[in-house]
DNA sequence: ACCATTATTGCAAGTCTCTTGCAAGTAATA
DNA sequence: TATTACTTGCAAGAGACTTGCAATAATGGT
């Protein structure tokens, strides 16, 4: 189960696994969508989990740190997205301008790129950004 | 020049060519490194142009809707970074974690993947990011 | 060249996302 | 159950960006 392997990885950087700490993963394990702090925030305090919106930020900072949730940033957007890493592979998403649905890509196309990008800019290439917008069925 | 086609693009809007906006506009036609408001702004006043942050976040929006300038969403930057279109071939960039170069890459490999999503996901893509990261000859 | 019109600017203040300081609360271990 | 130190909530702060409004300045007509 979810919370037994990341209870491993707080124990190992010296962390612990807290009420607030489960509400969040299991909120982010049950939603289909990339969350922002404030969303996470919200759809808390409507499950009647009392937590202080600068938890729902720690929280998730902490587990990007372990390397259990991606953090988006989506085209203009203003904000951060969090969605679970775990058993998924490394893909992108596509949000539709006008309600803001977002759906997953389950695709990526970089990797034949990155070697020609540290070919011709001698680079060291890390992580890149991918994320499209454009108008989804409903709303074209 | 420059300037002139820009103006044009004013008057048709009805607006007007302004000492700011000239100011804008030559300091993002002779830099080539798109730059944040900030930076803008920064570089302005050693130039001992008279501006406002207020108003470099209007001009950048005024070209962004004439569509003459490109607004970057770099990596977790958490600002955003502007460039001239005029003249120049859609691309995209690599940033330096490090020191926070930024290089162009003259390419972008996305017609295909375009056609693709819009297949699978029925959206009507619209735009995209694809920024990268990574370490510079320098930092490496 | 001057005037009237109306877009633009600068300043102050506000919004929004996210971060930090610190005292109080609580998980983990013996 | 007591101790230790990680976590939380609250208040306050930082940084990017926006908005309201009176003063200023660019345009177009005379």
């Amino acid at each position: 189960m979810l919370e037994t392997i990341i209870s491993q990885g707080l124990k190992a950087t010296g962390r612990r696994m807290t009420r607030t700490r489960k509400a969040v993963l299991s909120l982010l394990e049950r939603t289909h969508e990339p969350l922002s702090a404030s969303e996470i925030f919200a759809q808390l305090q409507e499950d009647q989990v009392t937590i202080d919106l600068v938890t729902v930020y720690r929280t998730v900072n902490v587990l990007k740190d372990l390397g259990l949730v991606a953090q988006l940033d989506l085209h203009h957007e203003g904000q951060s997205r969090y969605e679970l890493k775990e058993g998924r592979k490394h893909h992108h998403h596509i949000r539709c301008q006008v309600c803001g649905k977002i759906v997953d890509l389950l695709l990526c196309p970089l990797k034949k790129l990155t070697k020609l990008i540290e070919e011709r800019t001698k680079f060291v290439v890390g992580d890149h950004i991918l994320e499209f917008t454009g108008f989804c069925p409903q709303c074209q």
